[in-house]
DNA sequence: GCCAATTCATTGACCTCGTCAACGAATTGG
DNA sequence: CCAATTCGTTGACGAGGTCAATGAATTGGC
């Protein structure tokens, strides 16, 4: 896995140039990169509203705005207000739009044409083979859909708990023991001593199977700690995540709790998402560790 | 070759926007892009000249000497005089610095690890061998010392460049008949009635194969016109398009022009780039065509 | 059916990234 | 030894993009 990673990561480095080369032809083009992909949008959909085009590519509104007056000053697109609601915009390619974007396209077309010209036929074959073996196993949608459940920890649960975060982050992370032996006493607190309305945890099942957990437990009496949040990697992307953390935030709002915070690690990317989109803001950022290697993160919202 | 160029293209986009999702992670890091692209080739070198970080990354010399300016602020890197010579400087990261690219590093193989996720082992397998393949088929550097001559044309030649002209220019960029005539008109003007002092051409030979042409004929006294540049696209990248256009340009100067112009369309971005390196300027732009679907250029330069 | 809350597009202020030209100090070539 | 060049630095500037405030249109709750 190590050796993937590692892999992945220079083709990435050696994509990316390979990238901005190609982008270039169409950087002088008195358009930025951004507004020739604005183009593009909108010569392929036709009419578009402009919040879903400011969706599809994840753009300011104001810049939005700003740029498809400039568009409209140039004579490229026309815009007219939503006949169901007069609050929304839709906005539309000219014909001199199309032709102007044509022109665009076809500059990039002839980047690319002048990269295959240097490859034989055979491996252009090869490459296009590869390429769409890329897209295929990167693009597969992975299966969201699969339905999960999540419910009490049960006994057993609780050994697979301490397991897979020993498991997970010793090998993927490479911290060691005592990192496994930390989660272990929080497990021995949580079966010890703790009050029902006050704690809990949550174990996720897909198909039967174990998926993720997360556990609530009390801090002081105003504020309620997130602990040992973990998801399977084969079950990321499912939204199992952020729903065990919506789980916890619920109980902790019903239990009494005034504010909720965690403990996290910045390298756990895919965890700071589900934190920012479940109302988490970063409070604290410090080194840890013994040899500070590593950077802590406190979340905190309030309830 | 229009599908190979239609399938590459949609995986750039593809790539494009995977690569955008992965920088995420390094991107709310409070270093931008570049400045961790600085830090990854410190770490990789050791201690480098700061002329030659700014040359491999092709940064602008007072961003980067700002840029160090702020890692050095930040505990990051440390700079000193060259001894061999003063001017230069030499940067070297600190072991503080070491530590926290370490931490970004680890954040970045920690995204590329999620993404890896899944993905079944045995596709794992495959995708790394696909980006193998790409790596391989267009970072394979085409052999650009190949040895080449420029010579007059002679009998035979005039043909082949009609002929080239129209293959290449009609299958690529799906121009018609009339631009082939247009090109054989101006070849049988050139033999027909031209003074060898004032008007010339050369042809490229790889390995006693025609690889490209160019053209230097009167357009009035005081202005020659560089025309029909060509190369093989299979011998692209050797230089020999610029060593064609220097060739005509000391000609033009010695046969005692002042000024050389020539025309190109804007899609022939290659041909760009060479007009660019050889100190033309773009000094006018228009549409053209009955139908205005393309836009000419026209370059010129003093001699 | 009305009013408060929400949703849109727009605008001005602002920030970061990066470029360009000018400059002084150091070096090299003739 | 002096003129031309190279190197890092600095100030001014521009492009691309973000953020918050605003007003107009719409929706939801009662």
């Amino acid at each position: 896995m190590q050796r993937h990673v590692a892999d992945v990561r220079a083709f990435n480095r050696f994509y990316t140039r390979l990238i901005g080369l190609l982008h270039q032809g169409v950087l002088d083009s008195s358009y930025s990169l951004t507004e020739v992909r604005v183009l593009f949008e909108l010569d392929r959909a036709g009419r578009m509203e402009t919040g879903d085009l400011r969706r599809l590519l994840g753009l300011d509104a104001g810049y939005l705005s700003r740029m498809l007056g400039r568009f409209e000053g140039d004579g490229l697109v026309v815009r007219e207000r939503s006949a169901a609601d007069a609050r929304r915009q839709v906005v539309e390619l000219t014909p001199e739009g199309r032709t102007r974007f044509a022109g665009f396209d076809e500059r990039a077309a002839e980047e690319v044409r002048e990269l295959l010209a240097g490859v034989t036929d055979e491996d252009r074959g090869r490459l296009v083979a590869s390429m769409a073996t890329i897209e295929e196993i990167l693009g597969r949608a992975p299966r969201t859909d699969r339905p999960y459940v999540i419910r009490p920890p049960r006994s057993g649960d609780l050994g697979w708990v301490v397991y897979r975060h020993g498991t997970l982050y010793s090998q993927e992370q490479g911290w060691g023991m005592d990192f496994e032996a930390m989660v272990a006493r929080i497990v021995a607190d949580y079966v010890d001593g703790h009050d029902p309305r006050r704690e809990a945890g949550w174990i996720a099942e897909v198909d039967g199977e174990r998926a993720g957990c997360v556990f609530c437990v009390r801090k002081d009496d105003e504020t309620a700690q997130l602990r040992m949040l973990l998801v399977e990697p084969s079950t990321r992307g499912m939204g199992i995540g952020t729903r065990l953390v919506d789980e916890c935030v619920r109980f902790a709002r019903a239990a009494g709790y005034r504010r909720m915070m965690l403990w996290t690690r910045d390298v756990l990317v895919g965890a700071r998402r589900i934190y920012q989109a479940t109302g988490f803001e970063l409070v604290e950022k410090r080194r840890g560790g013994g040899d500070e290697t590593f950077v802590e993160e406190i979340w905190a919202r309030d309830l």
